[in-house]
DNA sequence: AATATAATTTAGGCAAATCTAAATAAATTA
DNA sequence: TAATTTATTTAGATTTGCCTAAATTATATT
């Protein structure tokens, strides 16, 4: 099955807003790709068409098997090249993304399954997202809790569920990336905010916005 | 300049091509890029008006200085990608062409000055042809090798160092004259024989005789 | 120089991916 | 339930990059 970029970015979306859910809106792939509705509406037909979406009029888009196989392999491969960028060629976590979005689109098994070797087979990325296999298997890992809810006093980054680069420069400029350790230190009612701190560091506080999207493990 | 993915494979194509001459036609730059003529007239519109050709009706092509610093650019992507898939993922010098075509149209400063970095920053590709620095220079012009040695697959006859008649007469008979642009398709061992193919015309066989006299640069 | 051949351009069209504006369906609210 | 709002789809255009066929210009041959 050969995809252009858009059809590929178009199942990209699909496959991150499904997530589990039973179908996703036009409205809502439209405003994750920066697109119109209509725009929306026109790729699902194609992508319908192809076998690789399920779709009836206003009844929403999933991906079929085929589809989601192809999703897989699209997240693979950004994800590979967000662990060179950042293990061979020192970007930062904030950086990669933009980049990653272009060199997914190079497709070809023998340079992704070359790469995947010379980094190791990595099985998370940067941001500790799992690197789905050759055959599309994503190693499960024990459930991620995000740092709001957290209740342990020693904690592990183990991702973040907001890739945006704004979130991802302001963990970057207070030390936080994946694998620091937090302590917990206090959870304040009024505003869910948290304090928290790095090893030899002063105590930070973070608000509930921030916390929500940082995925921690208990130590 | 922000460029598509078309304009640039315009761009390096005319620099390959004109390498010294004064113009390119439109029939060699549809060739070289396996698209039709009528095309080529229709993107040379194109970049004209981006002011990175000049371009008068059936006068032929040229890059403009800013075109020029364009096509370096973009050589310059094509030939550090090649030098990641040979010195890292191990990929031989014949695979690396296809990959590195879509790797090179990724266009990041930092990655390339990262990646070029990484690889040491290198001066020749696995071909032995330079890589232009950030600044678009390159380092030295190549030396000429004769055709009996070549390894490149597109290469350009520069000069034959046997002047007799002769050899001049066969060479001309066959339609190979200093600058005609000739492809290498094989080289066989037994009689160290080459098999080259001139542009629209069938291949044909060398003897090593002769092709040790023919002196070729690749492009 | 006249004619034949080759190269190039024009004209008109097509497919992909997008858009806007208008129409229609679904969901929400009064 | 009826009215209103929101979501989605359709219709019709646009842009990019490409095509074929026909016309035009340049080059080569007699």
């Amino acid at each position: 099955m050969n995809l252009t970029v858009a059809e590929e970015n178009y199942i990209k979306s699909i496959y991150k807003l499904q997530d589990g859910d039973q179908v996703v809106s036009t409205n809502a792939i439209a405003y994750d790709l920066a697109t119109k509705p209509a725009s929306v509406t026109d790729m699902a037909k194609k992508l319908k068409e192809k076998k690789l979406i399920d779709y009836e009029k206003y009844q929403g888009i999933s991906l079929t098997t085929e589809g989601r196989k192809l999703a897989l392999q699209i997240v693979r491969r950004h994800r590979l090249w967000e662990c060179f960028l950042v293990d061979k060629l020192s970007f930062s976590w904030d950086e990669v993304h933009e980049i990653a979005e272009e060199l997914e689109h190079v497709r070809s098994e023998k340079l992704i399954s070359r790469l995947s070797a010379f980094l190791g087979n990595p099985t998370t990325d940067p941001h500790g997202d799992p690197i789905p296999d050759a055959q599309g298997r994503i190693s499960k890992s024990q459930p991620l809790i995000s740092l709001d809810k957290a209740t342990a006093r020693r904690l592990e980054v183990a991702g973040v569920s907001d890739q945006s680069s704004a979130l991802l420069e302001f963990l970057n400029a207070k030390g936080i990336r994946l694998g620091t350790q937090l302590d917990l230190i206090e959870r304040y009612e009024f505003d869910n905010s948290v304090e928290v701190k790095i090893r030899n560091q002063p105590a930070f506080t973070l608000s509930e916005q921030v916390s929500k999207n940082i995925m921690v493990k208990s130590l």
